[in-house]
Formats: structure tokens, C-alpha cells, sequence
DNA sequence: GTTTAACTTAAACAATCGTTTAACTTTGCA
DNA sequence: TGCAAAGTTAAACGATTGTTTAAGTTAAAC
């Protein structure tokens, strides 16, 4: 742990990724923040400065989490097929556990409001995507893959359909008949991670 | 056009629209709404009943432009790979042309902020849905369309890569050299179909 | 021309927003 | 123990929020 924040200031933090999940940034009030983080409300103020800064400090505090680990990986004697299917094994799980932050992010970069500092997010990303291709040209290589394969919008059609499906969690709990969150959290786990990874299998090796 | 709105309604739900997707819709203010509307703020009340109620008429108003179009297509004698492809194509342009209360109700379908009625949503997703399942029994009785395919996620798939690649403009603009509008739009009329189109290509036609 | 309803307006409403203040308590070090 | 820094508090700040009011205009019907 090399964050520059205190126990409260995380406490904090934690909440407000809750509920700015929950409600949107702009849905939430400090007050409701410093409520249910049963604090007072000019600790927002005296901690991270404004309700603003606070957001920048929440993204700053997730970041570190969304990096992929892909060292391992490519140390591992796999094939690059069981390489990329473990990566997106990685993928889904790291996202499914930091969904908060994401789908805060993937809001507020899409937004006009704030313009706020986005870069070590893009870092993450870049990196990833980077992981991503360096592995599929492997695969290549070999002539196992597809040569027709857009990269960069691969990592689209992982982090989308797994978003998508989050996004629309009412719609889907309906369909798929999921009650409750655990029949739901299992479902991402087994059927949607294996959709995905099919999805990205047949698009590699598929040959028209 | 059977709406019961009159043009000053449609102008203000227009614009509300633009800047609900913007800047979300708590992070509008009515105020905003009816100076780019060019209207009185009192107009909205007196139109509309309240901001929320505004929003679900902006639902109720946007709602029929979302189903696909999918008469003619049963109708032309194409093979159902014909026929799928022609459906994500449709699927896209019509989520392209909407993208903005696409944004909107995807965020709030997803927020416990407001409980808004999106049955109609549902319907047409539903619709969809089941249109995309038709054409692919009928490429699977064909033996053309592999049999372990996940039709209700296929959607997702289709629309999370489309919305995903949007939420994400700002870094696909950097990453992808599209420095305006116009390259922007392009890249998703070209590349972002192509991809895809290949995309479910492969996982109905890719059989292990 | 009068009446009626629909439309439009500026002003005011109470409530809530993010933030600051100033007084107070706790903590850690000399 | 004394003192300075850090932490915490209730209260108040001005600004903005969504909504309503009451007076006004417009336009069509009789």
C-alpha cells in the first residue's frame, strides 16, 4: 500500500465510490457522504479540499487496482489461445471486482461537466491493450490467429459486453430469471465470462 | 407521427435530450434546459409537470425510433448470415442515430436514484431480441450457425462494444488519430461495424 | 367586441447545494 | 505539564436547485 491517504480519508473514499455508483456524481451530496460515512460533513472540505477534488483523489486511489497483472502470464508456458483466454479471464474478474470505479469513470469521462485528469487511466489502458497485443501478434506468429483482428477494439467488445450486461442488470435479471445477487454475481462468472471468451476465441481463430 | 407532443414540447425535450446526455441528468438544471431552449423556465413545469416527469416524457417521446426494422428483412431472400449481418448493421445505425437517449436511459437504468418506468424499453429490447433469435434458429436448422451460441448475450456483445468504443471517444480519438467529428463518425460507419459484423460472423460461423 | 382558454412572463418560493467559519477536543511531542 | 498541530464539530454562508405564483399576453370562438 503506497497511497498517500489515511484510514478515514479511505473510509471515505469507499463510501463515495458507493454511492457515486449508485447515484452518479452529480446525484450524490457531500452531506449524503459524510452522513452514511457517519463523519461530518466539513471533513470532505478538510480531507481532499472539495466534493471535486475528492473525485480526482477516488481515481487516483483505483487506479493502481484496474492494471491488469500480465507478468505471470508471459512467463507461463501456454499457448498464446490459453494465454489470451486467461487474460480475459483476468480482465472480467479484475473489472467485475472494481465495477464502482468503472462505471464511475465511464461516465464522467464521457461527460462535459468536469474535465478531470484521466491520463493514468489511459496509462492502464495503453498498457493492457498493449499486453493484449503483444500476445495476439504471438499468436500470429504462429499462424494460429487471425491476421484480420482490430486490437484496439477487441478490448471494446470484452469491457462492453461485460458492461453492457451490468448496465442493464434489471432487463437481465428479468430474462435469465437471476433473483438474487448471488444468482447473478454467478452468472458473470460462468455463462457471461464464457460468452466473452468464446466471443474472442472464435474471432481469433475463426478463418473465413 | 402519432406523439402527443406539439412542436414546443418536442424542441424542448430535443434539447434537454442533447444536454441530459452531456452532462447527465442531474447535472442539468432546468434552467440550462430552458435557456437553450429559448424558452421560460416555468415552461418546462407548465409543459411537462416536473424535470422528472420531463425525462420520462423524453423516454416515452424517443422510444418507437428504437426498435430495428425487421419486416422487409424476413421478407428478402437472404441466408440467415445475410440476414444477421443486415441486423447488426440496422442495429447500429439505429443506436448511432439515438446514441443520446441510448446514453441517457443506459445511465439511468442503472442509477437507484430514480425508479422510472422503462417497460416499453424492455419491450423493445425484447423485440429485438427475439427477431436476432429467429434468424439464428433458422441458420442453426441450416447447420450454418454453430449451436453453443448465447443469443441473449449476443446483444450485449453488439451494443456493449458500440457504447463502450462512445463512453470511450476521448481516448479512441488520441489512440486512433480521429481529430474531428466527421473522422470520428467515419471510423464508426467503417471500422467499428466491420469489427463488429466479424465479431459475430465468427462466433455464429467459428466451429471447434 | 367580449369571452375564454392557452400561452408566456418575471418574480418569488422554500429547499438543498458545496463550502467556510470559528470554537472546541484530541493527539503527540518537548 | 504545556503547547502546537491535527482533528472534529455545529452553525452559517451565499449560490443554485426545482417549482409555484400571479400578472400579463395572445389567439381563436362566439
Amino acid at each position: 500500500m503506497k497511497s498517500n491517504f489515511n484510514e478515514k480519508q479511505i473510509c471515505i473514499l469507499q463510501v463515495a465510490e458507493k454511492l457515486f455508483a449508485e447515484k452518479g456524481f452529480d446525484g450524490t451530496s457531500v452531506r449524503e457522504i459524510s452522513k452514511a460515512a457517519k463523519i461530518n460533513i466539513a471533513m470532505v472540505s478538510y480531507y481532499f479540499g472539495s466534493k471535486d477534488k475528492m473525485l480526482e483523489a477516488l481515481v487516483l486511489f483505483r487506479t493502481d487496482d484496474l492494471a491488469i497483472q500480465i507478468e505471470n502470464l508471459s512467463k507461463e508456458l501456454l499457448s498464446p489461445l490459453e494465454k489470451i483466454m486467461r487474460l480475459v479471464d483476468l480482465y472480467i474478474s479484475r473489472i467485475n471486482k472494481n465495477k464502482d470505479i468503472y462505471k464511475i469513470m465511464h461516465f464522467e469521462l464521457s461527460t462535459k461537466k468536469r474535465i478531470l485528469n484521466f491520463e493514468s487511466f489511459s496509462q492502464v489502458k495503453k498498457r493492457n491493450s498493449a499486453s493484449l497485443r503483444q500476445i495476439i501478434n504471438e499468436g500470429q506468429k504462429e499462424g494460429v490467429f487471425n491476421l484480420e483482428v482490430n486490437i484496439d477494439l477487441l478490448a471494446s467488445t470484452i469491457l462492453g459486453t461485460f458492461f453492457h450486461f451490468q448496465m442493464n442488470r434489471p432487463y437481465y435479471e428479468t430474462i435469465l430469471d437471476l433473483p438474487n445477487d448471488a444468482a447473478f454475481e454467478n452468472y458473470v462468472k460462468t455463462d457471461l465470462t464464457k460468452h466473452i471468451q468464446q466471443t474472442i476465441k472464435a474471432l481469433l481463430l475463426y478463418d473465413k
